[in-house]
DNA sequence: TTCGGTGCAAAAGATTTGCATATGT
DNA sequence: ACATATGCAAATCTTTTGCACCGAA
């Protein structure tokens, strides 16, 4: 299994706040997991049903705000309105065509110590960042 | 009245497009306009009805997406999940406290300029931008 | 007079909650 | 056994839509 890492930060959660393991709670974080990035909860839903039909919305939701209370998922919100989950990581900031719906991710290390410096001006203390650039990718344009 | 470009906007857009002028339509933009930065569509109601307690819900959002599409106003969706509305202006950007909510708003032109690097780089056109920072304010760390 | 606009109530979509049952510890 | 988790259905919340009536051009 690739993702040993993350079942056992869930297995720790878990015992750390006397929760119980559930297969629905591990089939779930392993869909996440093996999903691209910035999966909608419907489409998470689907994928999950694929392997265990019966199981509810509930449960996806109720797991998924676990997974971002147990620091291994992100909740993202972007201009859609679309509620979409992500793999907690390094941060990095997003491409997003407006026409196709693609994602593109990039880092960039000189904006980063900016928005250092300009939240030290402003006294502020930051703890994350969305940065996102919307427009249109290579393939909208060229199409 | 302080806000006649904005005004002026509304009409040529009307016109242009064989709409209407109301009252509602007025009232809504001159308390857009009025309203702090970043209103909800349920402080925007609230406020609205004030003026005038018979107006309903359904007007108010189609008003605001008739200004969105007239150029006057932007939909924001911050991490919360929650819709707000901008004034269209400048690009700026924002630092949003965790703690008490507060939102500030800071403008780098180095960043913007790297921003435009950054596309050119992955051959994407950008349109518009969101970049935010969240963390804690100095109010809510001394407090 | 003619369309578009408004307000209500109902619908729709996304997420949450109550509750009886099932399951991990 | 006991406490928590699950799955369903119903409830919420936010936003949209259908429709009869109203009002601007």
């Amino acid at each position: 299994m690739s993702h040993e890492v993350e079942f056992k930060a869930l297995s720790a959660y878990l015992e750390q706040n006397q929760l119980k393991h559930t297969k629905q709670r591990e089939l779930i974080l392993d869909v996440f997991l093996e999903a691209k990035r910035h999966i909608t909860s419907e489409d998470l839903y689907q994928a999950v049903r694929e392997e265990h039909p019966n199981i509810g919305y509930t449960t996806v939701y109720r797991t998924m705000k676990l997974l971002v209370e147990a620091g291994l998922a992100t909740e993202r919100h972007f201009d859609d309105g679309i509620t979409r989950y992500e793999i907690e990581q390094e941060h990095h900031d997003h491409l997003v065509c407006l026409k196709c719906g693609s994602i593109e991710e990039f880092e960039c290390e000189l904006i980063e110590d900016t928005q250092l410096e300009i939240a030290a001006r402003h006294d502020f203390q930051v703890l994350r960042h969305r940065h996102e650039l919307y427009g249109h990718c290579r393939d909208c344009r060229e199409g």
